[in-house]
DNA sequence: GTAATTGCAAATACTTTGCCACGTA
DNA sequence: TACGTGGCAAAGTATTTGCAATTAC
């Protein structure tokens, strides 16, 4: 609890060292994620108790995007607002590695590190159809200006 | 080349196996992610040199939908329509375990195995910024009936 | 006082569904 | 023929933006 409020002090602190305000939103939203075991939607950040009836939705959001502006935050995923497909084939599994610039999505052609920790995962936790997806992200050399 | 018309036809087949009918939009779907490095979004796949006039939006939709029910495709990332955020603390990266079926986030606890790759990949590419997200997937005890 | 931030409402964008026509088996 | 599939249009949901009012510094 101690922790929390000094964890969210500290990211008050570097927000203000990065230009932003510190407003009641973003505490309310840095302590609401340091709570959550979790990452977060921004449905579910705006409803939360400790937001809702606090702000908008439009104000989460754009509090949000400041974070990540400034590396505090991020997001999860492909950077794309659609969802991708892929096909499945019989005992091919693939990693991907992604600009977070241009989009652009590549195979990555160096073995999976993740089955042995995948395997120790599916009997320690009893999933089932379990399988895993590995993302690499950055900016590639064609994005570094 | 030859491969990607076998492979097609084991799909199509596939499919049959599964009580779908065999159709021509079917066909050049598969011919399209055949020939695609990478995943594809919905709207990549309509719009694709195969698919484009050929089928509407919601035809790919229910076709995706259907193939992803009997197993032959998969859609990446987190299972929700919206997108999940997360606070970065420095030097604490976390993976996580989801279930495809009732949406729950778990944090793994065990050592993540990819910092190496991560390193390898980071100096092979030239890539900057670089991280990576790792989640497994599948159904929890709670929700196998 | 100045500029960043907020709330509300509207605009986008992607996804999903209804309904009837069509094509596969 | 029967029922899965397709096209078109509309509904649904999450994201993003415009603008005037407010707030932090």
């Amino acid at each position: 609890m101690i922790d929390t409020i000094n964890a969210t002090k500290e990211f008050m602190q570097r927000c203000r060292e990065n230009g932003l305000r510190r407003t009641k939103a973003m505490e309310q939203l840095f302590l609401t994620l340091l709570e959550s075991p979790r990452p977060m939607t921004l449905n579910e950040l705006s409803q939360s108790a400790r937001l809702n009836e606090q702000c908008d939705k439009a104000t989460v959001f754009r509090l949000v995007q400041r974070l990540i502006s400034i590396g505090l935050m991020r997001r999860l995923g492909l950077h794309e607002r659609a969802a991708y497909f892929t096909l499945l084939m019989p005992n091919k599994h693939q990693d991907y590695l992604i600009c977070t610039d241009c989009g652009s999505i590549e195979q990555v052609e160096a073995p999976c590190p993740v089955h042995k920790l995948e395997d120790e995962l599916r009997e320690k936790t009893g999933f089932r159809n379990f399988y895993h997806e590995l993302f690499f992200f950055g900016t590639c050399p064609c994005c570094q200006v």
